[in-house]
Formats: structure tokens, sequence, C-alpha cells
DNA sequence: CATGAATGAGTATTCATTCAT
DNA sequence: TATGAATGAATACTCATTCAT
């Protein structure tokens, strides 16, 4: 019995999204070069060829991985906290906390963050000029003048703020039951 | 006519430490498989083969660097400190003071550091029963009943305070001109 | 659609056996240094890469001809015929028969008897202590005693006789068109 | 003290000799592809580079091995024997007492029909041709008519014969206190 | 579509040759 | 002249990619 145009569509797109949030993992883990196709496709549980029904090559997998993983979403959701008329106390301490439950339970996003992250880090030159820093910034701007943010370059801050989140997402991946960053500590880096 | 034992020793000697420098730089910001001994060797300027005239191979070359990156001097005087008859305050301030010096001066360090992280992160069972998170685990004791440190279980505060430091390792190793976390930012972690 | 398990192991099975036999006679005439994988791949008319996906490195393939080529079915039949009531002039007839008769024909026997006759070489200790010699000596002793083989040590002998079997296996591999020994002239290396 | 012209010219032989020497047999024994200069130069208990001071090339080296392989003064003295106003039988003999004597003492004799004997294995074509075979044919051929000699190939038996002087040279060149052939089998290969 | 055996370009490793001492 | 560390071309081996089934 053929299936419908729509189931197939379907089905595609399931494996196609299956391939994905598993190789991101890999990727994550072990880095582009560590990764081996042959590994990838065993750890999946699908055969070698299959990946090459979805992906051009490893470069084009690898390509579309860090474009999904690319951090719109949070950065309009920091964009819009930041505009919202409330100290920067409250600000911060929201963010803390949306931090502290993604990192603990939205493996998706730990690696998501882990890989842009690795991408910031390579391209160098922008990276202070990011929008997560700058928006960040404002926040940190703001607090600065209520007297409730540490004194210091915002964008500094920003650094030491997202580099932190960062470096947890990366102990996540990696670390079984590893003690996970409160929201008060995030807090805490930049409230006095 | 050849040359002497002791300058052929020293010689030897000298070959092998520089590939062992410049390898761990290699390694530490491109990891095992995107490491390759051509690129690698035509970086420290020999040839491919010298490699192998210091190294059995690759794989070997790799562990020899994991093995040389302890971090036993660190602990060792992490644990000296630790003994000192002095205010945790002062302890903390003493450390984030060496650690903001080698992180901007000391390369070496930092590569070093990178190392042993990563090496600390695949090993998770035993990450928290570490040395240097002992050590510096009793200091936070020690402020915390002096009042100087802020509450909270000491092993995370201790991977609070190490995690940082490993983050600006790397950033130091991949990004130019970085803003680095300065000794009163890493003392902040820790003090109220 | 993947093939059926059956198909897929005996296709597998004969490629190992075509890599085998084709290895065995390249390693005979040319010895292991002097024989390049990429040679006898293009030889064999296959990939390089598929001959490691049936063995680890050229060094194992070499071994695993010397392991294939052991001589137990020539031990065993030597010691069938050696056993049958019959003159020993007859047996030595029938093996020279025999022996002809490969050497002519049948050349996988032809190279497995220089690949038995090289390990032999270098096993030297042991090489009149080979159960192919006891079994020639045994007919050889039977036939001094029926006085139609000639005089001298049976080990003697008998290594005098497998030699020339070995040597003409040599010339077969080597040299086109090779004057074959005769069985005529393999009994009278034995007989009075 | 600076040496004479003689001294320096006798230093310089002595060691092209000694070279030579060990050589042959190494390439004797493990043929082309599987000696290494390095280990070759281990062997003689001289620096590789000292090779390279007497011989262009392991090409040339190996050349200079084949060429000094000749067995010009085998030929020449069969020739001369073939040519005695003597009988065929004692022809044979007294070429087996001479065969026997060399394997046994002359190693020198030894590892150069060792050589030779590849070589004329390797050009098969001229095989039968070769004066070795022209001289011992003609010899056989004398017998033949005398009735001293079997029947048969003057070639085939020429063959057989230098075959079995060829394969007791390897015997000796890889087995330990081998069976050395006496020169009764020798003479038995031919006479009646 | 899914598979995994086969391929060969790319990478690791060896070894003949050079050369500074 | 003799040496052995250094070199890089040649060779062994891996792995992304293809393709017959």
């Amino acid at each position: 019995m053929p299936k419908t145009e729509e189931q197939c569509k379907q089905i595609r797109e399931d494996m196609r999204s299956r391939i994905l949030k598993n190789a991101s993992l890999y990727f994550a883990r072990n880095g582009f070069g560590d990764t081996k196709i042959g590994d990838l496709a065993k750890h999946i549980g699908i055969g070698q060829g299959t990946i090459y029904l979805y992906f051009k090559s490893k470069e084009e997998l690898f390509e579309e991985i860090r474009k999904n993983a690319d951090n719109k979403d949070q950065v309009r959701n920091l964009e819009k906290v930041s505009k919202l008329p409330l100290p920067a106390k409250t600000k911060i301490d929201m963010i803390s906390a949306d931090m502290e439950r993604k990192l603990n339970n939205d493996e998706d996003y730990v690696v998501k963050i882990t890989i842009v992250s690795q991408l910031m880090l390579e391209q160098e030159e922008t990276l202070y000029e990011n929008d997560l820093y700058k928006h960040m910034a404002k926040i940190i701007r703001q607090g600065q003048k209520e007297g409730s943010v540490v004194k210091g370059d915002p964008v500094y801050l920003a650094d030491l703020y997202w580099g932190t989140v960062y470096m947890y997402a990366l102990k996540k991946l990696f670390v079984n039951e590893c003690k996970m960053v409160t929201r008060e500590t995030l807090a805490r880096l930049l409230e006095v």
C-alpha cells in the first residue's frame, strides 16, 4: 500500500531531524575531525549511506547543524526582556532563572549553545559585537545606573555571564550528574 | 665526525621539547582529528619524518602531551597556600592574582590548563574528587567559617572557580585580544 | 534493499578468498617487502581500501597466507600412503606421480609449497623434525630393508626429496615454460 | 700523522669489501625489498651514511653485488673440465667433489650461487641457454654416449644438477647445521 | 528508500638519502 | 672520513562518499 504524499514527506522529515539531532550531539562532543560518519551512523542506528540521502556531505551536515544552532530565539527573547519596563535586577533574575531551567532540562538547548559558542570562539573578531552581548550589555548598563550591578565594562561582564553559561553547557554535555550552576550564582556574576 | 654524547643528548632533548610545545598548542586548538601531522610539521618548521624520530605515532604524541600536561605544580602550590596561616580571603586573592597573571602572560600554562580540563571533563566520575577541587574546597570552607565566602556547597563553588579559569584559558587560546578575567572577578565568584 | 544474510556472507567469503589467493602468488614471487599493497590491489582488480575491509594490515594478510599455507593435507596423504600394505618402491612411485601431477597442474599447490618451504627454512631447528620428513623417512627405511632404496641417512634422503620438490615449485613459480621434474627423476632420487 | 696514499686506498678498499660482503649475505637472505639500509648498516657496525660514501644508492649496491656474483670462474672451470681427456663419469665426480667442498666450506661461494640463481630465475627465457647449463649438458651428452649417464634431455639433467646445488646453497644460508648434499648424491643425479 | 561493501583521495608512517658536524 | 639526525618521496592505511542490490 503506497503511502500518501503527506506521509512520505513526514517520514523524510522525521529521519532528517533524527540525523540532525544525533549528529549535533556527536559533533558537539567530538568536534568535526574526530567524528567519523561510520561511527555516527552506527550511533544513530542507520546505514552510512542513509546520511547521504539527506545531506550531500559531512561538511553540509555540519553546516546545517551550525545553521540550526543559531541563537535567534535567544537573542529575540533577550531583546524582549531588555525592553520590559522592569529593574535590571529583575531582568537578570528572569534570564538567570530561564538559563538554569534550560541548562537542566533542555538537552537540545545545551547542544545548541555549545555549538554556537564554539562558532563564536572561532570568529574571534566579532565575539564582542554579538547581539547576545549587546543586549546583555544594555541590561547591565541599566543595572549599573540603578546601582544593582557591579561596576566595570558592560561587555566584559556580558562576556563573563555568557561564558559561564557556555562552560556549564559544556559540563552538562560531558559530565554525568554534573553540579549545575544555579540562578543565584548566575545573577551574582553581575549583581552587587 | 660525530657530535659528543652530551651535545647529542641536548639536541635531541631540545627537538623533543620543541615538538611537544608546538603540538600541544596545535592539539589544544584543533583537537586530535583535525590536527594533520603534515600541517603540524610544517608549522614547527621540520620534516614530517622528524616527528617520528621522537614519537612512535600521532596517538603517542597526543598521549605524551596529555601526560606532560598534569597540574601537579598547580596542586602543590594550591596545597601550600591552603596551609598558610592566613585568612581565606587573602588566600583567594593570592590565588586569583596568580591566575590572572598566568592567564595573561604564560601561554604554556594556558595550553596546559586547557588540556588538563579536557582530560578532567572526559574522566567524568572523578571530576569533583580532583585534588585541585579538594584544596580549593578546603579554603572555601575556611572562608565560609570566617564569613568572607558565600554560602553553598564548597565543591560546587570550587567547580565554579576552576571552570571559570578553564573558560578564560579557552578564550585566550581562541580569541585574539580577548577580554581577560580580572583577579577581582575571580575573587568575587567566591567572596561575599 | 540490503542483500540477504546468506548472500552477504557468501560474497564476503568469496572476496576474502580472492584476495588471499592472489596475494599468495604475489607474496611468494616478490616477498613481503617488495609487494606493494597498491600494486597488489591493482593486480586483483580492486581498490586498495577493499583489502583493509578483510585484513587489518599488510602484516596480517601475510600471516593469514602463511597460516593457510599449511601442508596438513599433504602430511595426511603421506601418512596414509606410508601405512598401505605395499612395497616402498610402489609408494615412492605413487608419491612421485602425485607430485609430478601437482607441480604441473595445480598452481595453488605450487604457491602453497613455496610458502611452506620458506616457513620451514626460517624455523631452522625443527626442519628435520617435520612430519613430512618423518613419514617420508619411514617409507625410505622400509625401502632400504626391501633393498629398493639407496643406502644412507633416511632423513637426509627425505630432505633431498622434498628439497627437490621445493626447488621445482620455485622454478614453476618464476620460470615460464620451465622443464618440470618427472616422476622418474623424483623416484630415482631414492631408488637404487 | 697523515696516512700514505697507498694506505688510504687500502682502507677504502677494505671498507668497500666489508660492506659488499655483508650486504651480499643480507640481500641473499632477505631479498631487496626487505633489506633496510638502516638495519644493514647496524648489522655491519657502521653508520648509515658510510654506505653512501662507497655506493651511490641501495640500487647501485645491489647491482654491484649482482655484478660481483657472476659465475665466470665457475663457468671457466667447468669449461676446462669438460675439455679434459677424461671419461664423463670422472668429470662429474670431480665437479661434484668440488661442489661438495665449496658448499661446505666456502660461504662466499654459497652466497654467490644463491644470488646468481635468483638472477637466473628472474631472467626466465635465458635460463636454459646459460653457459653453466651448456657445458654441463656437453659433459652429460658425453656420459650418455659412454653409457655412464642416465638417458634424457641433457639440458633437463643439467638443470636438475644445478638446481640441486642451488637448493643446498639456500639451505646452507638459512638452516643452521643443515645436512649438506654429498658428492655421491650429486653424482647419482646424473650417473646410472 | 535503506544498506553496507567498494572505492580512492587524503592522511599517517616508513625508509632511502642527504648533510651538518 | 664517519656519523646519525633530518628530510620528503614512497608506501601503508583510513574514511568520506558512491552505488549495486
